[in-house]
DNA sequence: AATCCACAGGAAGTGCTGGGCG
DNA sequence: CGCCCAGCACTTCCTGTGGATT
């Protein structure tokens, strides 16, 4: 057993593949951005006056996912606040997971030195302390707000709103927002003041293709990887895999450091092609099972029952039909169920994430409903559910 | 052309948690 | 201590509606 724990931390120690593993984790942000060119240069534009003591202009970044957006944010900022020196501050706030108004508030307040309770007083209260904070500090802020759709989806633009307008009474201080999404539809939420002062520039962040792929991830390899640990074919595939997903080289560079790290698990020195096949489904899978497990009972319940139906091979599902058998599943567990209304609301959230397939249709005569399709192998189902459903004895039902 | 199904999905409210503040 | 506050998961009540069937 010593022997054997030895032996994984000295693989890992004097790894074949692996010279520096960071370089491929989502939070690294490498020297240089390529193919981002463009974009560093406008942003670096827009907020140069900060250096000269004026407020930027608010900025809007659109995008897909893994296009550079937060990446070229943060490394231009950080340039920016290293050459303003004391003068600038930024404030970087991830809104998916700081997804209320107060969070975000609260989070804010945080950053430029002032302790907010994470519950407890009123939002109007934690403004004015923010307020009040910015004011004594007497500098220029950037508030970065990158997933702001996520804000706004969930909380509104009540945030946004006071962001915005709260230049007005600040005479010491000075406020910009960046705003990041990668909803391209997003702007239709806000409220029209919102849009108009938030979106004072706009800056996209087109998807990479095939070749940029590629070549960043060459960069990255070059600095990640011992020479000759991958295969040829190795970066290629895992750049054309990313660039079906929308060009997305979040998924490129996880797919390599997958790859790798099978590879290395399996005792091998190469990364070969193989391996990127089975990260692909890890990545895929894990995605999946992670949300299915962190997700409220009642939910899981209402996967299970679509689960079940797709099983039993009832076609044309609807949400009257997936009630019943969650009605029904519920009563053998001995749970109250909720309401159909609910129940609504539940396969609307499964839909946003991406595990059922949710459309409105009419039936003419027979109604207007849904027609709900599982998205994901029901394999990450069945692994995701397991536990739940073998703790509350389901499984005979399941199989 | 009118009807009518089977829901969609908005609005408002409830009860609970976990925390202020004076 | 009593009262206030935000968030969450949910209920109750409600109005709206696309299009096959009558």
């Amino acid at each position: 057993m010593v022997d054997e724990l030895d032996d994984i931390f000295e693989r890992f120690i004097h790894s074949k593949i692996f010279k520096n593993r960071e370089k491929l984790l989502p939070d690294y942000i490498p020297d240089r951005l390529p193919h981002r060119d463009e974009q560093i240069k406008k942003l670096a534009t827009i907020l140069a006056p900060a250096l000269g003591g004026s407020r930027p202009s608010n900025i809007f970044i659109y995008g897909l996912t893994g296009t550079g957006k937060t990446a070229v944010s943060r490394y231009v900022l950080g340039r920016l606040t290293k050459k303003g020196g004391d003068n600038i501050v930024y404030i970087y706030i991830n809104c998916r997971q700081n997804d209320t108004n107060y969070r975000v508030l609260a989070e804010l307040a945080r950053n430029i030195g002032i302790k907010i309770p994470f519950t407890g007083l009123a939002t109007s209260e934690v403004k004015k302390r923010v307020l009040e904070g910015l004011e004594r500090r007497g500098k220029i802020v950037i508030v970065v707000l990158d997933e702001i759709d996520h804000l706004v989806k969930k909380s509104g633009d009540d945030v946004l709103y006071f962001l915005t307008r709260i230049n007005e009474q600040l005479s010491n201080s000075k406020l910009s927002v960046i705003g990041i999404t990668n909803d391209l539809k997003f702007m239709e939420f806000l409220d029209a003041r919102v849009k108009s002062s938030l979106g004072e520039e706009e800056l996209v962040f087109p998807p990479y293709n095939n070749k940029e792929l590629e070549d960043i991830l060459r960069k990255r390899a070059a600095e990640a990887f011992h020479e000759g640990a991958l295969d040829n074919s190795v970066i290629p595939l895992c750049a054309a895999i990313a660039a079906r997903q929308n060009g997305d080289c979040r998924l490129a560079l996880d797919l390599l450091l997958k790859a790798a790290e099978i590879a290395e698990r399996s005792g091998e020195n190469v990364v070969k092609e193989e391996h990127v096949r089975l990260a692909q489904k890890e990545v895929e899978k894990n995605l999946a099972v992670d949300v299915i497990k962190t997700m409220p009972l009642h939910v899981k319940l209402v996967l299970a029952s679509i689960y079940v139906l797709t099983k039993e091979k009832v076609k044309n599902l609807t949400t009257g039909l997936i009630y019943n058998k969650y009605v029904y599943l519920a009563k053998i567990m001995g749970i109250e169920p909720v309401t159909q209304r609910r129940i609504s609301d539940i396969i609307n959230e499964l839909d946003m994430l991406g595990l059922i397939n949710a459309r409105v249709v009419s039936l003419g005569r027979y109604g207007r409903t849904k027609i709900i399709k599982l998205s994901v192998s029901s394999n990450s189902i069945e692994e995701g559910l397991k536990e739940d459903l073998f703790m509350l004895g389901l499984t005979e039902l399941t199989i």
